[in-house]
DNA sequence: GTTCGTGCAAATCGTTTGCAGGAAT
DNA sequence: ATTCCTGCAAACGATTTGCACGAAC
């Protein structure tokens, strides 16, 4: 049950950083981990909490996804629609993703362009960098044999 | 005079698309054109143009910036606090950015990560990538000597 | 003269907030 | 018992839209 032990801990980041361990958390959760490989906007967590016959509204879905964020179990990124989506961390590591622009699915890159930079070059401009973003956008291998693309 | 060359070059980018040459889609232009090294949102697009002692509506600055990327001749950036910037073209060359999180300030950094990658890996997923984001946030030279950072 | 662009006001969409009652610790 | 969590409804901010008038081609 290895799976578990995932579940487990994510519960425990969260208790960690002093949030409760409610039902809706661990519904909220359910979906996301359920979905670890793809990026759900907060309404379509929504529509799979619903399909679960459950109900969580909108703005305790928005607030737990913003805690999962803050205890760092759940990554946050802003799509070029200008929506926000989020994806569940099982491990905390660093990772960039190829992502699919039809249905969302996730796949992580190995390696990080970052570190292959010239630092040189940042240094000389008196650049000070805290963070970076490196993202593939395309089509999955399934949305391309689906011919929709 | 370099810089007219440019700036018509960006006015027949326009009028190729079909799109009329008026004095709105200049102005706007104008203050992209003056900030070529920022990250701008529409309200601050806005807040330019008042200074100017003219007024464009809103909609108008959103309804141009969208034909301006539409054109080619624009970049839209959506950063992560899920506000949309934009930022002049010239070139049409393809580039990746330092981004100064304080005052919007980009700095094109050489070369693409892109390129570096492991085709190989993203093949063996099946996955065709179409479009791609490199980018390094931070604080520029003159945010981290006024000691706000 | 036709097509396209604009200002205005209202609508929309995603997201956030204040508050009062309910649940976890 | 205390602190935190939730639903609700309302507020919010950014962006979009319908429409009637005005400007570019």
């Amino acid at each position: 049950m290895f799976i578990m032990n995932k579940v487990y801990s994510l519960y425990e980041s969260i208790q960690e950083k002093g949030y409760k361990l409610t039902e809706h958390r661990k519904t909220i959760l359910d979906v996301l981990i359920e979905n670890e490989d793809y990026l759900l906007e907060p309404s379509e967590i929504f529509e799979k909490i619903l399909r679960k016959n459950k109900n969580i509204n909108f703005s305790t879905i928005y607030r737990n996804l913003e805690i999962f964020v803050h205890s760092g179990i759940v990554r946050k990124i802003n799509l070029d629609d200008g929506k926000s989506s989020y994806q569940i961390i099982f491990e905390d590591q660093h990772i960039h993703s190829m992502i699919c622009k039809k249905c969302g699915r996730v796949e992580a890159l190995k390696g990080c362009p970052f570190e292959k930079i010239d630092m040189k070059e940042i240094e000389k401009k008196g650049f000070r960098p805290d963070s970076h973003k490196f993202e593939i956008y395309g089509f999955c291998k399934e949305c391309l044999s689906n011919k929709k693309c």
